[in-house]
DNA sequence: CCATTAATATATA
DNA sequence: TATATATTAATGG
């Protein structure tokens, strides 16, 4: 039975790897306190890092002091780091306590002439992480920035949001400072973004959960804030 | 730590 | 030039 490539619209929870750790034998493991570095900006070492548990941030460095967020690695998943980029940075940080396994392209690809299982998840999972960042470029490209997050609201709801009582439950831990990275908006913005829609009565935000009072005209607020 | 608000600057249609 | 968004700073939960 083949399963659907499903659509990502946050940055985690990418299709994830799951036989790949029946063979943490074959890597080597180690664990990351919160805030400590995996990968540090530059650094070359030609391996993926594979997530047991906890959670990695990957991070693209410029020049210029600026970076931006890519994606987040959860258990399952990895950060590959096999085909370095020239003139590109990438900083890999631990964002929880996490224990990662290291695997070299050798080691990998003995791995996947064992278990075409894990070529086949392998592969999944860089085909749903491509269709996050060609939705995102998509987004960048064609809304501005409220719009983006109105959307990106509006389909958190409907992928999964749960009815309950009239309204519906997101239940997801997501931050204000995360959205803003998510979508490029500044955070101030965001915490206006999300003032309006509380005291509107659309939707209001907690530590744990987004609850969505009035789904439709969330809906008609994309069309109004969008340009034409 | 995370979120809010105000004042001001910058960018964009 | 009007509106949207970013920046900075100050403050509160």
């Amino acid at each position: 039975m083949e399963k659907t490539n499903s659509y990502y619209i946050l940055p985690n929870n990418f299709y994830p790897v799951k036989k790949l750790q029946n063979y943490i034998h074959m890597g080597v493991v180690r664990n990351y306190s919160k805030g400590q570095s995996v990968v540090l900006p530059g650094e070359l070492i030609y391996k993926i890092v594979y997530v047991l548990s906890g959670r990695l941030s990957i991070n693209f460095l410029n020049e210029d002091g600026r970076q931006k967020l890519m994606y987040y690695a959860d258990p399952n998943t990895y950060a590959d780091r096999l085909f370095p980029f020239d003139e590109c940075y990438v900083h890999v940080i631990a964002e929880e306590n996490s224990t990662i396994c290291f695997f070299s392209k050798e080691e990998l690809f003995e791995i996947f002439q064992q278990d075409k299982e894990v070529l086949s998840d392998f592969i999944t999972n860089y085909s749903s992480k491509c269709g996050y960042f060609m939705r995102e470029s998509k987004e960048m490209i064609l809304y501005n920035p409220s719009v983006r997050v109105l959307r990106l609201l509006y389909e958190l709801c409907l992928t999964q949001g749960k009815s309950v009582d009239d309204v519906y439950q997101i239940d997801i831990k997501l931050s204000q400072k995360a959205i803003s990275e998510i979508t490029g908006v500044h955070f101030v913005t965001i915490s206006r973004i999300f003032g309006f829609l509380k005291k509107e009565n659309i939707l209001y935000k907690t530590t744990s959960k987004i609850t969505v009072i009035d789904l439709e005209r969330l809906k008609e607020l994309v069309n109004e804030w969008m340009e034409f």
